[in-house]
RNA sequence: GCUCCCGUAGUUCAAUGGAUAGAACAGGACUCUUCUAAGGUCUUGAUGAGGGUUCGAUUCCCCCCGGGAGCACCA
């Protein structure tokens, strides 16, 4: 590399030095001050506790609480809590429906229960009949108390994740596939962060690679530097689907955007400079796409982050025994596992992918001391992430940290992968603006929102929903663009649980209850009573949040959550139908039924913030 | 050709190997003099086909049929 390129490669890396020498800090600073709740601070696990324990007086003596699989049965069984005893079945040398049953008669014999009132035993399952009173106490009170901590625990306390998610391509606009890859990252960071990791979010942005060699050759040629400057991103995506057309018929020019690269890679200064150039302008559009969703990374660490001398990596490589130089001077990786082979580098020298990925985790590595790394990528790049990790792996360069390629299905436009080649890309920009667009309308026309908010309102809404329509599933199935469910606001939607919220603010307003005598209310749990069934499920429900948080956290699956939030919500607008609450006539009903509504309030507050959706007080 | 992913109600999606497979939309019947009806209640309706493992399979294994993606100088 000449010595103007590499300084202009260089300055352009001090950003980004600056903004990891912070994280480094802030990881630092939270190993020795970070304060986190403790699991077994929660309603739910002193009735694991209890159970467990009851386990291990009946004589099952390798029953951990927090493995228990505790859930609520379902609608046809009378019952508040059930356990299965199927996994013990094999030690305890019985049926598990005898099994459950002699556990349940034992639970129900014993004078030393406190949470449980009964148990029965059934087909395997110990179906349990709680101390509904004591429960709905707890729970409304330590919702009230930890307000927006709670849910959060000290599970992995002190482990550090990095995720590597979004990842747009410079120069290229920002599409609905993007999207996916941004909101799931950003859920699952929240969601580490909550069960207590340390979190770094990382932009590993698509700067650097053959493609540019591409664009370089299509701004040279046929670029003309006003209109692109008058429109960056459509303009240069234009010369690259030119590009791409053109040399479909023309052979030699892929060599030539190849030598480019090549050039741009060794530091040619004219090449660093635009290279730059439509970096910086990209840059800037993708952060109006993050601050309309109110995403943010801690560091933005394109690929050009980790240009340098591969030799080094490379020699070692070979030295191991993992790549070779095979035909025409390429380096390859060959018999890898039940791999097919792969290229590290090209033949002219010239870096690759999988190359530059390998430096980046070193890097991540050494730099941030991670116990996990999450590369939040869509599913077609699934081969290239085997062979990342076989690669990691077979040179001993991951050993202890856990790798994964959290993959999710292609958004797809008439049964095919979008391209931005043949220029089939949705942008999202497009999508954004005609759902907000929609929200707006619905919210003037039945709305109960002032009209200098109509605007605000109906930004959060649309944006909830597109955020929100991905969270939702979990499928690594291909999804099929559709602008009417794309802009679908229905109930099943962010919405529905947006509205749950604004009701739940609009009682609490109207009661005039002022938060903080609600608050002190609140701190005695015998205070808290109830009087409907559907009190109680609707508190016990909030007991299982923080269970909801680990399982989305153990299987990267945020729509864990969202399955929650949809319970959630539905118990609270059953009991919404059932029961008025301004009208409870019995004062301290009424105080405990608005602590009640607080404590759903923040629980869904709570959970929506994890999914980087915003709750709104009106709608 | 080889490898991977997907196939659930008319449609779009759920379901840590567990009890009677859940929602939403669409269809049918109710429900606002009552805290926001963007709500609530009831109702019609589904695991692509065939084998296997298991006390138990939408989930795991095999095979077939459909759809998609990937497979050396792209990322």
């Amino acid at each position: 590399m000449n010595d103007t390129g590499k300084n202009a490669l260089a300055e352009y890396k001090k950003i980004a030095d600056v903004q990891v020498e912070a994280t480094v800090a802030r990881l630092e600073k939270e190993k020795k001050t970070r304060s986190y709740i403790p699991q077994s601070s929660y309603t739910l696990s002193y009735i694991r506790e209890e159970v467990a324990a009851f386990f291990a007086d009946y004589g099952i003596t390798d029953c951990k609480p927090e493995s228990l699989k505790m859930l609520v049965p379902p609608a046809h069984i009378d019952a508040d809590l059930t356990v299965s005893v199927f996994e013990f079945s094999k030690m305890a040398k019985k049926a598990p429906a005898q099994l459950a049953t002699e556990i349940a008669a034992h639970i129900t014999g014993s004078a030393k229960k406190t949470y449980i009132v009964s148990a029965i035993g059934v087909n395997g399952y110990i179906n349990f009949t709680l101390n509904r009173p004591k429960i709905f106490g707890h729970v409304v009170h330590m919702a009230n108390a930890l307000g927006r901590g709670y849910g959060q625990i000290d599970t992995y306390k002190g482990k550090v994740m990095v995720i590597d998610y979004s990842a747009p391509n410079i120069a290229k606009p920002f599409g609905v596939g993007h999207l996916r890859s941004t909101v799931i990252g950003q859920a699952l960071a929240n969601i580490y962060e909550a069960v207590g990791y340390s979190v770094v979010r990382d932009n590993h942005l698509g700067d650097w690679g053959t493609q540019f060699g591409s664009l370089i050759y299509a701004y040279q040629h046929w670029g003309d530097e006003a209109v692109v400057a008058a429109n960056p991103i459509k303009e240069l995506n234009n010369l690259y689907i030119h590009f791409n057309e053109v040399s479909k018929e023309d052979e030699n020019l892929k060599a030539e955007a190849r030598k480019i690269f090549a050039r741009l890679e060794q530091g040619d200064s004219e090449l660093v400079a635009l290279w730059k150039k439509f970096s910086d302008v990209s840059l800037k559009e993708f952060q109006k796409t993050y601050d309309a969703f109110g995403v943010h990374f801690d560091v933005m660490l394109g690929e050009s982050y980790f240009v340098t001398d591969f030799t080094k990596l490379l020699t070692e490589l070979k030295d191991k025994g993992i790549a070779k130089v095979g035909d025409g001077g390429a380096v390859i990786v060959e018999g890898l596992g039940d791999l097919p082979i792969f290229l590290l580098q090209k033949a002219d020298g010239s870096t690759l992918y999988i190359l530059r990925d390998v430096v980046t985790f070193m890097f991540r590595r050494d730099t941030f001391h991670p116990d996990v790394i999450l590369y939040v990528v869509g599913s077609e790049q699934k081969l290239n992430f085997r062979e990342l990790f076989a690669l990691c792996d077979a040179a001993g360069y991951s050993k202890g940290i856990k790798l994964a390629h959290v993959d999710f299905g292609l958004v797809l436009i008439n049964g095919s992968k979008m391209s931005t080649r043949k220029g089939t890309l949705v942008n999202l920009d497009n999508v954004l603006e005609q759902i907000i667009a929609k929200a707006k309308e619905i919210v003037a026309s039945k709305g109960d929102v002032a009209p200098e908010h109509i605007d605000a309102t109906a930004k959060i809404i649309g944006t909830s929903a597109l955020i929100y329509a991905d969270l939702k599933q979990n499928r690594n199935s291909n999804i099929e663009f559709d602008w009417d469910k794309m802009l679908s606001l229905e109930s099943g939607s962010s919405v529905y649980l947006q509205y749950t919220y604004v009701r739940i603010m609009s009682i609490l307003t109207k009661s005039g209850v002022d938060i903080h005598a609600l608050d002190t209310f609140a701190t005695t749990p015998e205070n808290l009573i109830f009087e409907d069934v559907s009190e109680f499920r609707l508190a016990f429900k909030l007991a299982f949040f923080s269970d909801a948080l680990l399982r989305a956290m153990e299987n990267n699956t945020p729509n864990i959550i969202s399955i929650y939030l949809e319970e959630l919500t539905a118990e609270f607008n059953h009991f919404y139908s059932k029961v008025s609450i301004l009208k409870t006539e019995k004062a301290e009903l009424k105080q405990s039924r608005l602590a009640l509504l607080s404590a759903v309030a923040t629980v869904i507050q709570n959970a929506l913030a994890v999914l980087n959706i915003p709750v709104i007080t009106k709608m």
